[in-house]
DNA sequence: TCGTTTTATTTCATCAATGAAATATGAGCT
DNA sequence: AGCTCATATTTCATTGATGAAATAAAACGA
């Protein structure tokens, strides 16, 4: 696997000489598109490789960690479709692996039966207590040598760029 | 799907309430390391989206672009491998696969015979011609509002989080 | 009560991507 | 010539994800 140092320096040629001969192409623009699916796909990797050993894949984190991370520590699988950009079916699929792993329970829903309200588990929040500090460090070393204002930048632009992703699909949305 | 606005909302105050449980959680990091991933994976949806009626899949067209890009117009299945980060399985049928399109042809090595040359052919040029025109507006949509100051900032940015995914994998490299 | 809509699950069918191992060919070295 | 390494392809298998449509149960409205 070529390190991301050498494929950018091949991205900045290709675009380099692309732009010198494609009238009308937004070099500047393509150049930031190709290093956020770059660096983005690493991350990825990254990450997928660190969930590895844990036997999660990133949906089935995402999906523990919405339900980690809330107040009351449960939601539905239609709220959970929504914020993984998952199908109803890929939902369920989720939903039995965790439950098959003691991690979360599933129990009716008083006001509205048709639901069912997916909880975290004691042993859910256990896990996700040990688990989650391994990530720190890398997460951490991800971000070395960025200062205070650096991360504020990137904070930013990345906010202002999914607020631009948003509008391509719908102009209307916020 | 959920728009992208609606799930950092989601984010920020799913680590919000972390970060204030987990002692020791470097939060800001995290909450940038989602937003990689976040608007990375949406802006792969977007090229994927585009790249469809194309019939080209990521892999081909990274290939066919290098390809075009090259002064020379030629590489190899070994050498194209690097810089996809494909196998060389894959290799093999994305070169068949843009064959079969007369998008470009084998031709052997002359030097080395156990190399093949990849060509990109004047149909291939054309393709391109015609087909990356289309993302163009897309790109450039991505960015509005961007000052040549954010772009330079994000750029910077994101080169120094590819450098540090680089050292986290071998910490001996550039 | 009946018909419609919402919610979740189950069933079934893919589909896309990937990759390990065996194969074929040639380079390079002794 | 004989051995080893490099390069690309072929064969075979798998995995992993995904999703459309049918099903079930319950809310909601006329």
């Amino acid at each position: 696997m070529a390190s991301l140092g050498k494929c950018i320096q091949m991205m900045d040629e290709g675009i380099g000489r692309l732009g010198a001969t494609l009238p009308g192409m937004p070099a500047e623009q393509a150049r930031l598109s190709r290093l956020m699916l770059m660096t983005g796909g690493r991350l990825q990797e990254e990450l997928e490789l660190t969930l590895h050993p844990h036997k999660l894949n990133h949906s089935e984190f995402l999906t523990l960690m919405i339900l980690y991370s809330r107040p009351d520590g449960r939601s539905t699988p239609g709220e959970l479709c929504e914020y993984t950009s998952q199908g109803a079916t890929n939902m369920t699929r989720i939903g039995n692996a965790l439950v098959d792993r003691g991690l979360v329970v599933r129990a009716p829903c008083r006001e509205d039966r048709r639901r069912v309200e997916v909880h975290i588990t004691a042993a859910g929040r256990r896990f996700v207590q040990k688990m989650l500090p391994t990530l720190f460090p890398r997460v951490s070393a991800m971000f070395a040598g960025f200062s205070d204002h650096d991360r504020r930048h990137l904070d930013r632009l990345l906010r202002k760029l999914a607020k631009n992703l948003d509008h391509l699909h719908d102009p209307e949305a916020a």
